[in-house]
Order: structure tokens, then C-alpha cells, then sequence
DNA sequence: TCAAATGTACGATGTCTGTCGTAATTGCAA
DNA sequence: TTGCAATTACGACAGACATCGTACATTTGA
């Protein structure tokens, strides 16, 4: 049930274009990424073979959805950063991701936002 | 100066150690993962290689010291863990992480402490 | 209708990663 | 001093990954 990194870079673009043909997943992609276009194919070719996307045919192209949820996924990945880098603190991941990177005053309020809520309840 | 997972794993094994050799390094690793000492070894001359880590002899042993902190080395994990699954959004992430973990109050108010001090500036 | 455009299928390849076997080296104890 | 146990050095290997070239299939519009 692992995902590859490349196969994580097409997830990231699926959950947000979801349902899509290659051709629109791999326009998307190389925004970011170079990559020829039978690359972005075989990739996901393979993760249709994995079972990490379903796809239907539709006119001469496939239209691919992801079969797992992003939510889903970027929770396990937390955990198991957390548990093999951090001590199995993930306050100790937060801290260290709000001190290395650039945030938004909106985002910073976000969170504080959502802090309050935590402590009330 | 990207570190492999593997090379992550010795590494987060040295910096509660180190200064340690191979041996050492090695015996922490197999309380959690399975492998051969000499793959510990390998993979230990690799970093040595890459620059991730220095050495001195002691004996007919080599004492092992890290190069990069272990903050550097979070902040790198970090970052590949949200540019992998995050869409580079470390607010994402946060936000995740605070949502799938229990935390404490005290832990709540350092991240809020932290927070009121970065808006401040 | 049929040729160009677009898309898929498939196989090949180079690189990276992790792993370990074996040889060479070293220090130490007897 | 010498043999043994521990360590390092070296190289090879399989499997995973990412990439792409090329052949085949399909749609469509002139």
C-alpha cells in the first residue's frame, strides 16, 4: 500500500483534478516537474496495477481516480514520521515545522484559531 | 546533502550516541530493524563519503560522529514529507498533525506561545 | 474514408538503494 | 611474537525506481 514518491507526486495532482485523463494530470505535473509525457503513462499504469487508482475509459483515454484518500494518507505519513523521527512527539514536528518555514500571518491565525477550539472542547 | 532513509535511521541512532562506533551504532539498530553489520558498516563508510558524518580512529575501531544536527535533519525530513504529501504546504501539515494527536494543554500553550511570538515579529 | 493527431501498451535501460559475502587489516592476549 | 577475534575495506548483487523510445490503437475532422 506504499506509494512511491513519483506516485505520490501524481496523487498530490489526482486529489486535486480528480477524475482526470494522463494527459491532464501530466500538464499539471510538469508545471512542477519535468518529466516526457509516456513517463507520467507508465506511472501510472503501474499504480493502477498497485491498486492505488481505478480508471474508466472514456472517448480514446482513460480517466483515472485515486482509490486512496488524501486525509487518509497524510495521516499515516505523520505517524510514521513522528514514530521513527521525533521521538513519537508530534508537538516536537510541529514546533519544528512552524520554526523551518515561511508562514502566512492567516495561516499563523488558522492555527491559533483552531487551538482555542481544541482547548475549549 | 540529501540523506537516505536508511542513512536517516543511523544517523538518529548517532546523535543519541555519538561519539560511537560501528559496533555501537549498529547494536541500537538492530533493536528496531534487522540487518547485517556490515550493511551497518556500508552504509556508515557511505555517509562518511557523502560528508553526513566524520570519524577518527580509536583503537582498531572508528569512532563515528554526525556533521549535521538533528534539527538540520528533521527540518529536512519535514520537508520532504510536505513536499511529498502536503502540496509543499507545511500549514497543511501542522494542521494535520494537530488534528490526528492527542495533545496536552501544556504542549498547546508552547505552540501558542510560539506562535504569538512569531506574529509579534 | 483515411490520414493526422492523440492516446495507450510494452519493453528496455540507467541509476539508486540496501544488502551482504569475502578478503584484508588491526589490536591484543597468551 | 604470534594466533585469534574483531573490525574495516572492497566489490558485487538484486530489486526498486524513474525514465523514455517505439509500436500499436483509437478518435476525429477534412
Amino acid at each position: 500500500m506504499k506509494a512511491t514518491e513519483a506516485e505520490l507526486e501524481i496523487l498530490n495532482v489526482l486529489w486535486a483534478l480528480e477524475p482526470a485523463t494522463v494527459r491532464e494530470v501530466h500538464d499539471k505535473l510538469i508545471e512542477k516537474k519535468d518529466a516526457g509525457y509516456t513517463t507520467t503513462l507508465k506511472q501510472m499504469q503501474v499504480m493502477l496495477e498497485k491498486g492505488l487508482v481505478s480508471r474508466v475509459a472514456s472517448g480514446k483515454a482513460h480517466v483515472y481516480t485515486a482509490l486512496i484518500n488524501q486525509q487518509q494518507a497524510q495521516g499515516q505519513i505523520i505517524q510514521r514520521t513522528v514514530d521513527a523521527f521525533f521521538n513519537g512527539s508530534a508537538m516536537q514536528l510541529v514546533m519544528q515545522a512552524l520554526g523551518n518555514h515561511k508562514a502566512s500571518d492567516s495561516e499563523l491565525d488558522m492555527i491559533r484559531e483552531y487551538l482555542d477550539k481544541r482547548t475549549k472542547k
